[in-house]
Order: C-alpha cells, then structure tokens, then sequence
RNA sequence: GGGCAGGUUCCAGAGCGGCCAAAUGGAGCGGACUGUAAAUCCGCUGUCUAUCGACUUCAGUGGUUCGAAUCCACUCCUGCCCA
C-alpha cells in the first residue's frame, strides 16, 4: 500500500525550538503546531462532527482503545468499516493505546512482562491487553495514527520504578512494533505508528528513552509521561532534554498537555502535536480559556455581562452568546450550556495554535509567545 | 364561631428536655480538573474573633427546669374540616 504519511518542516523560529510543518495522511492534511481534541469514547463529548469541523476546524481528533474495545467492541467497529465511518469522521484520527488507563485506572489493573490485566470500568469484567493486541485493536478501529503500548507512571515516583517502568515500555515497545510490521491496514488506508517516551521527571532517564524512541524508527515520537501532576518547570525540563533528542525531521507529540500556557511553552520547545482533555473536560465544568484568561463562567461577576464570550475567537459560538446566558445556561444545568462552552474552548486552542503556527512563520514567535502566556494565565 | 394540624437558620424539611448554631435536600457562593471511570468532584453557607472560643437564634410574650427549638399558659399567624 502507497501510504500517504509525510512530515514537512515549513518554518523554523530562530530564537527557539519552535516549528511549523505540515502532516500529510491518507484522510488530509494537518498543520503543526496541531491540538487534537479528545473524543475517548468516538466522540467529543458535547460536540458533533459537524461543529469540529465547520465551527472548530480540527484537523485530527483522539480515540481510545482501551474505551472503543470494552464498547462498543471490535465487532461493531469492523462492521462498520472502522472508526471513521463508525462515527463519521473523515479527517484524521489517533488512538491511544491504553496505556493512560494503566495510569488512571490504577486501583483496577495488574502490571505483568506479558501486559497490563484491567478490569473493566463498566462491568468489573476482566481483559488482558498487550503490546501486540492493542497495535491490532488499533488496526481494527482503523486510526491513522497507532500509538504504542506504554506504561505511565504517576508523580512522583521512585527512581528506581521510574527505570523499571522504563525498561518495560521499550520492550513493549519492541513487541509493539514488530507487531505493528507484520500486519497491514484493513480498510485501504495506511496507518503509522509512534513510539512513547518514558523516563517520569528524571532527565537522565528522559534521555536515555529519548535514544532508544529516536532510534525505534517511528513515523513520529511521543512524549508521555507528563502532566501527571508535576510542576509545570519539571515538565518543560523534561520536554526539552527531550526534544532535543527526537529526530528534527519527524513530528513530537506532547500527549496530554495541557494549558493554553503549556502549549505555547512546549511548541517552543519543539512540540508539534498536542492533545488535552482540557478543554472539553473543563468547558463541561465551567471554565473557559479565552485570549483575556481564565474565566469561571458560573461566578456572579458574569449574571450581567452581556459581553461575548470570546470576542476574539474566531468561532460563531464564541461571538455569538454573552457571557451572562452562558452562565444562565450554567447555573441552570442546560445542556447547551456544555456545548457551547466545549465548542468555545477548542476553537479557542485551534485559533491558539494556528497563531502559534503563523507567528513561527512571520518568524515573531518567541515575543509574541512571552505576551499570550501572561494573558492567558489571568483570571478574569 | 367550633374542631384539627402546624409555625425551625434563604427555601423545603428533620429535631420533640442536655451530645443543637441545629440532620438531610435544594438554592446561593467559591474552588479543583492536563494521552476523560468526570454534564464530575470538593469546600463554605447565623454574627464576631475567624484556631480555641464568645455571642444572638428555632412566630411572640411570660413561665416550669440546674438546663428549653423541644414542657406549660396566653397571644399572633397559616392550612384543612365543620358551621
């Protein structure tokens, strides 16, 4: 299969590690710096295709393995001729592997050589993931974009779990992929695959899993690991030893970071790629990001503001409802008070990154970087 | 006019002699959330110091008692029933 898949620098920012490139793949093109919204379960929660793309414009958004394999199953899913059809979605997609749910479902998962037995959110019921049946889960649901098997530990952890967890996360990874080459796309599309690094907040630990990702041959690496909980200093540490190492002419991909603030300090670190639950997680609470700051939009500050939510976000949900009825909406428990707070939050971090992309080109990155981070971090 | 049931902190509503500034909901106010077990979770919510503690509250007034939101008397309200 003639695989599509190419990674383009077009801009560097001099006085950073920023740059701005272009990913090509058989379902279109995405601009890098890129933010992939999270739609874990084969949607975005509060948001529909049609808005991802006519009033958000994604370029690629995020599945889950561990999530798609417990519901609706596989079968559904192959049925249905993969997950784009399945959820109708014809741009890019990338799923997780499952490793985050090592993470975050730790009370209900055992960690062996072989992989990780979870059990299920859902049902209790128990499943056995390994390196290998999650790149073949990922061949069914049919992403563009397989991501390995990894472990992630949390923070902060023991020097020596962190080398352990390490060790085992290259060596799925081995697995991973020679899984991932001895088997073909299933839908008439090409997949790539990209490896973890691991290594926690350690940084000679960070390099070494830096070497051994650099050297695994991905189509792009990751960066796992992160905002698990650390300072943000000790996460942009870790992300530039990092970086530093991962091959200049592959895209980095940041996974699960984070604030608007985040990504503007990891792009110039040489990030590409990120993707958060942020916002939509949080829009569906209440906060919103926007180009003035943070805002906690069920505060009585807002009863009144008849305001625009973000003036300057370019996006019809943005402009079009006051600060005061979303509140209303809020306070009032309204569906559509999710919506547009989710809808809101990601054009906001698609407009972020599409500047971001745009300030490395006009080759100003780096100043106008110092100012939006300031902005962004007030709370209004 | 008579009978019955009631009046509790913003609302609803428990409490029926000390463990009561008073359960529990709700509302209100604030916070958290970073590869989503999250339209979730956590605080605060009489006043003053703001830790200990002090003070003022359970329709009103007056009693009983070492001690009352809780018992008694009267008064004022509310609902239902009978005239």
């Amino acid at each position: 299969m003639q695989s599509m898949w190419n990674f383009e620098v077009i801009a560097r920012d001099g006085s950073t590690g920023a740059r701005s490139g272009k990913i090509s793949t058989d379902h279109g093109v995405i601009h890098t710096p890129v933010f992939m919204p999270v739609g874990t379960a084969g949607s975005i929660k509060a948001v529909t295709q049609e808005q991802l793309v006519a009033d958000i414009g994604a370029e690629v958004i995020l599945g889950n393995t561990y999530h798609l394999y417990l519901r609706p199953g596989l079968k559904v899913i192959q049925e249905a001729g993969g997950l784009h059809r399945f959820m109708g979605w014809d741009r890019p997609l990338l799923t997780d592997s499952g490793g985050y749910q090592v993470f975050s479902l730790s009370a209900n998962r055992k960690v062996k050589e072989e992989g990780v037995i979870f059990q299920s959110h859902i049902d209790g019921s128990r499943h056995l993931f390994t390196p290998e049946n999650v790149v073949e889960t990922q061949r069914v649901i049919g992403a563009d974009i397989i991501m390995a098997f990894d472990e992630c530990l949390p923070y902060p952890s023991e020097i020596s779990q962190i080398r352990n967890s390490m060790a085992l996360t290259h060596r799925w990874l081995d697995r991973g992929l020679k899984q991932f080459k001895q088997t073909v796309s299933q839908y008439g599309y090409s997949q790539v695959f990209f490896p973890i690094v691991q290594g926690g907040t350690h940084l000679e630990l960070r390099k070494e899993s830096a070497e051994y990702i650099a050297s695994s041959g991905g189509a792009g690496n990751a960066i796992g690991g992160l905002s698990v909980g650390e300072p943000e200093e000790i996460m942009y540490e870790a992300c530039s030893q990092v970086c530093k190492i991962l091959p200049e002419d592959k895209p980095r991909y940041l996974m699960g970071v984070g604030t608007p603030w985040n990504i503007l300090e990891n792009i110039a670190l040489g990030v590409d790629m990120f993707d958060c639950v942020m916002p939509t997680r949080n829009g569906r609470n209440g906060m919103l990001f926007t180009s003035t700051g943070v805002v906690n939009i069920r505060n009585k500050q807002w009863e009144r503001d008849f305001s625009p939510v973000d003036a300057q976000t370019p996006c019809f949900a943005s402009q079009h409802y006051s600060r005061a009825y979303l509140r209303h909406l809020f306070v009032s428990r309204e569906i559509l008070g999710l919506q547009i707070a989710s809808i809101h939050n990601l054009a906001f971090y698609q407009e972020l990154v599409r500047q971001a992309g745009q300030h490395i080109q006009a080759g100003d990155f780096s100043r106008w970087k110092e100012t939006m981070v300031r902005q962004l971090k007030q709370r209004d």
